[in-house]
DNA sequence: AACATTATTGGAACCGGTTCCATTGTATGC
DNA sequence: GCATACAATGGAACCGGTTCCAATAATGTT
């Protein structure tokens, strides 16, 4: 492999001259230009990111932390970052697996600066495992970090989150206007903020309403398909009949559908279902899903771009509106 | 950030002496042991990453090259990856994007080139979208490389692989031992090897149990969602009744299920269904579908780890039989 | 033509590790 | 007690970039 010594003996030049060549700034002639430029083009250079990340004590790489990789709708944001970051040529590591605050709560703060030297220079922290004060305190001592689906007031220039009380309250309201009140519910998790909010949100709109849902058809979900379908079944026991249902995400609203269908129940005439998130599946569900749709991705970047900013001292543009939409499909029955 | 040589002079050794201690190799006596261990300890000293990749002329980071990410499976399986190298401090990034071979058959081994001096010790190639002969003389100069669902004889020992042709056979054969004659098909995505291979398979268990498939009932599907649709909406035009329907993966099954539904047929009853893939949703949709279950993990991982061996010289136990199961759930009917 | 400015250029020093060799200390053998 | 072998140690040189300053060339000014 090719150094820049190399370039700079075939050139004729000082190896400061070819630096300045790689870097852009500071005076070079047109001509030293020329004979540079083909000098490594003949050797096929390609300068080492290990020395320069040596002396500009970057690493290029930026980390994740917090977050599920599992589902849909994380790894389609997952992806939207990647493809963003490669034009900067920064790379995107998964910096969790040490960092468990749960375990060791008091190791927490250390171990992030020891991922940090392990080779991120910012990092982006998705959803709110980390308590509020934690993060405060990581984000005073270390503050290239940004928050996804996270909101902490006194950084709120580093928080990209929705409105997902906004959203909730769309989706019970939507429900009310389409002639229910007899509503029940799967909740998504609500150890998370966004579960906690949505639902917040969704109790609002039927509260607001003057409709009543019983302790008995809320069911506490935790986003898995494996809950929506539990969570079905559950509703189901409860002897007390409703006619449309409220998912706190689209994987628990297509396990409740198979759950209510293998029971019987025909959707939407007999229960109505709406979810949330609009996962790519959710136009070729039995029927098709009516739910909410999030732009997850804009928000994913401009929470990576904002890291950029932090960490490169770039200067990128970033949004922090990030509008909800209610996508109407035909899982929910207009019975009014 | 302390450096090697803050710890030797807060230690009063030689900073050959706190190399050794890190690298673990080397005499060190006990007592010095000690007081470096200290020293590191007390500056809370974490080794450069780059320093390190500076002499070593190692990354300690691998590429992974020529796939979708964004399916659950895939997704499922970088996880995988990404969570056994950590225990390596190895990264994973994705490496593909400038490499495209569609678009510019020439560029290819040149950009590949630029990849690795971009910061890979090593690639993993998934699936087949370059051509063998390219891939064999990519492996030559740059023998780095292992394969991921993708055989080329000739380096049968970096490749890793399923018997797509074997499984495909298996669902076929299904169909047939629970009565099935008439049977229609929604392949995958034709163009890679694997989708190709599940479809022989399919077909020559049908062959064999002398079972014909009409054209008409062959319907050339991509893995999408959409085309599953698609392909149920047009089966069903061809006017040639079949009671069984064999997806190329479970996402196709998912919404060909849909699609069958709402035109009003019962699963199994009116018609049964098999998938391939098992995600994760398989066990919770309605009815909940019968499918084959792949190692994907396992394999992977152990294309990773052959990689590590080849790039780190390492020696870590590596398999290559990764046989597939099938797993029977509701969705296809006995029918005998 | 003499001098002041400014544009180019070269290369030493440095970033923080690893490697390797010279040196010192310690144990063993006779 | 002395030679020999080996364990332990220190530190210069190096990896391949960037930074920065001194040196030189080119250009403008009077």
């Amino acid at each position: 492999m090719a150094t820049i010594r190399d370039v700079a003996k075939l050139a004729s030049v000082g190896i400061g001259t070819v630096s300045r060549v790689l870097s852009g700034n500071g005076a070079v002639s047109s001509k030293t230009l020329l004979k540079v430029n083909q000098a490594m083009e003949a050797l096929n250079f390609t300068p080492s990111r290990a020395a320069r990340s040596l002396v500009s004590k970057k690493m290029n790489t930026i980390g994740i932390w917090g977050t599920e990789t599992s589902g849909e709708i994380n790894r389609r944001t997952l992806r939207e970052m990647e493809t963003d970051l490669k034009e900067f040529e920064i790379h995107l590591i998964f910096a969790d697996g040490d960092l468990n605050s749960s375990k060791n709560p008091n190791a927490s703060r250390e171990s992030f600066d020891r991922l940090i030297s392990k080779g991120c220079d910012g990092i982006i922290i998705w959803g709110s495992d980390l308590p509020a004060l934690e993060i405060l305190q990581i984000e005073n001592e270390f503050p290239n970090i940004t928050l996804l689906n996270n909101k902490i007031e006194l950084i709120d220039d580093k928080c990209f989150y929705f409105d997902h009380y906004q959203a909730g309250y769309v989706c019970g309201q939507h429900l009310i206007d389409k002639g229910h009140s007899n509503i029940a519910c799967i909740t998504g998790w609500l150890e998370t903020d966004d579960g906690n909010q949505r639902h917040q949100g969704f109790l609002s709109a039927l509260n607001d309403n003057n409709v009543n849902i019983p302790e008995e058809l809320i069911f506490e979900g935790d986003y898995t398909y494996r809950k929506g379908y539990e969570g079905a079944l559950y509703l189901l026991k409860q002897d007390k009949p409703f006619t449309a249902l409220f998912c706190g995400n689209d994987q628990s609203a297509m396990s409740a559908i198979s759950a209510l269908s293998i029971n019987g129940f025909n959707i939407p005439n007999d229960i109505s279902v709406i979810g949330y998130d609009d996962m790519n599946i959710a136009r070729y569900t039995s029927p098709p899903l009516t739910t909410v749709r999030i732009p997850f991705n804009r928000m994913a970047v401009s929470a990576t771009r904002r890291l950029l900013n932090l960490c490169y001292n770039l200067e990128l543009n970033i949004e922090y509106d990030f509008p909800i939409q209610l996508i109407e499909r035909l899982s929910v029955k207009n019975i009014v």
